[in-house]
RNA sequence: GGAGGAGUGCCCGAGUGGCUAAAGGGGGCGGACUGUAAAUCCGCUGGCUAUGCCUACGUUGGUUCGAAUCCAACCUCCUCCA
């Protein structure tokens, strides 16, 4: 069925990850014949990344599997600069301290996927920073500026949009294309990286580097897109009813994420599978196939399978554990996520509002009440009416905790300590 | 540099002196129905120490008893002219 040669490009197939490639036999014929350097781009704009970037990520996890060499590049440089890509209005600048932050704080997702170490096919992380903040104006402009065109720059969607929506860019945004075309030049020179992957929002940032190469190095670079994922209904990936889906624990806890997956729409079910798992297959062509409710089985397996990936075994069993408890059981499952409240303020009572606002199910006491005229809001499972109520230690189960719930699905802890 | 037009809540978009925390739609959240799904239907959708108070219609000032609505300056964008 699939025409390619190599395993890496055979795989991208067959589970969904391609979208635009700019010479799909050039590069199925280099990854058939040697270990090839590839590299994804990661903006340091939050100090984790969501599961908008989980594609890129098991792409570099397949490349290194399939025998070749990732780099995950930090674009602590670019995000000096601001990626005018999707959105309507300049970003606000972060100051240097930020970035640096978010660099640590999304690096560590990268040792969960990758196997990073001096080997041939052992990944590597680059910084931008370390050329792009070093570069000279005028010598920028002489060897790299001459070889773009403004009159092709306007066209692209990330500036026609903001243009034909009226919304500024400034000229610091406006070169951002020409600094991620430099980078991969520059990649390439230190590491002879010959591909270039990224969302398909990126297409048009990833060939101004294929350009570069060309005229430059006198090489031929590769450019590959994931399509642009949204669920079967349209929505965007990565939202949930908390927020982003982030990846760091600390961020979003291994049951949350646990929980974002299983409640995957039925048509999405498959395809996440092959994305976001590295399950074979054939067992994913069985899953897939269940019907009716029984394809929440399918959804278990996704959830428990993509959670492991991030998370680790340990934690994902932990959560499917917890969710089959909370859901299944109707119990009060342990590993629900927690909060901690001193023994002596609970004592004193905590108001209902305060609770939930502080165990983050509400943003603040005016939702909190919308919530409790609406029906949404239950302590131990009994719906609660009053917002003047109190919770105190009298609502302690014979567990030791108090459960806070809003609607069906969100439930958090409360202890006392 | 000149002339004209525009900037509204998470997004789109109505509103041209008080009845406007701002129509309508989208999105989001909650409820019903289900399978912790989708579709559909219903409700909610600025904050607070809450029959009141505060913040909000690009920014800053001003007129007025009262401004998203009028005036001035500034910022950004669009169109035409130079």
């Amino acid at each position: 069925m699939s025409s390619y040669k190599s395993e890496f490009m055979r795989t991208m197939e067959e589970r969904g990850f391609l979208h635009q490639l700019s010479n799909a036999e050039g590069l199925d014929e280099l990854c058939a014949k040697e270990t090839v350097t590839a590299y994804i781009g990661f903006d340091c704009t939050a100090s984790s990344l969501h599961v908008g970037s989980l594609v890129q990520i098991m792409m570099l996890h397949w490349f290194q599997k399939t025998g070749h060499r990732p780099i995950t590049l930090m674009g602590s440089g670019t995000t000096r600069v601001g990626d005018p890509t999707g959105k309507d209005e300049s970003r606000k600048v972060l100051t240097d301290e930020d970035i640096e932050g978010n660099k640590n704080g999304i690096k560590q997702v990268f040792e969960k996927f990758l196997q990073f170490g001096d080997g041939p096919s052992d990944a590597m992380m680059m910084d931008n920073a370390d050329w792009l903040l070093k570069l000279n104006y005028m010598d920028f402009l002489r060897d790299v500026g001459r070889y773009f065109s403004v009159n092709q720059m306007i066209q692209r969607d990330s500036v026609r949009l903001r243009l034909e929506r009226e919304q500024h860019l400034s000229f610091l945004e406006f070169n951002y294309m020409l600094l991620q075309g430099y980078d991969y030049l520059e990649i390439h020179r230190r590491t002879d990286c010959r591909l270039q992957m990224g969302g398909s929002d990126q297409w048009s940032n990833i060939l101004s580097g294929v350009d570069l190469g060309r005229r430059l190095a006198d090489k031929e670079l590769f450019a590959l897109t994931t399509p642009l994922l949204t669920t079967a209904s349209g929505a965007k990936m990565g939202k949930t009813a908390a927020g982003a889906v982030w990846l760091n624990a600390d961020m979003l806890s291994p049951y949350d994420y646990w929980q974002f997956w299983r409640n995957t729409e039925d048509a999405d079910v498959e395809k996440f599978l092959k994305l976001f798992t590295i399950l074979p297959m054939d067992e994913i062509k069985r899953l897939a196939g269940m019907e009716g409710a029984e394809i929440n089985e399918a959804k278990k397996v996704l959830a428990t399978e993509a959670t492991a990936l991030l998370h680790g075994r340990i934690e994902a069993d932990k959560a499917a554990e917890t969710a089959r408890k909370a859901f299944e059981e109707g119990a009060n499952a342990a590993g629900l996520p927690t909060i901690e409240i001193a023994a002596t303020e609970l004592k004193e009572g905590l108001g209902i509002l305060n609770a939930f606002v502080t165990a983050g199910l509400c943003s603040s006491n005016g939702e909190v009440r919308r919530n409790i005229k609406g029906g949404a809001v239950r302590i131990n499972d009994k719906a609660e009416q009053d917002h003047n109520r109190s919770i105190t230690d009298a609502d302690l189960t014979d567990d030791g905790v108090i459960k806070l719930s809003l609607g069906k699905k969100k439930h958090v802890l409360v202890k006392p300590v």
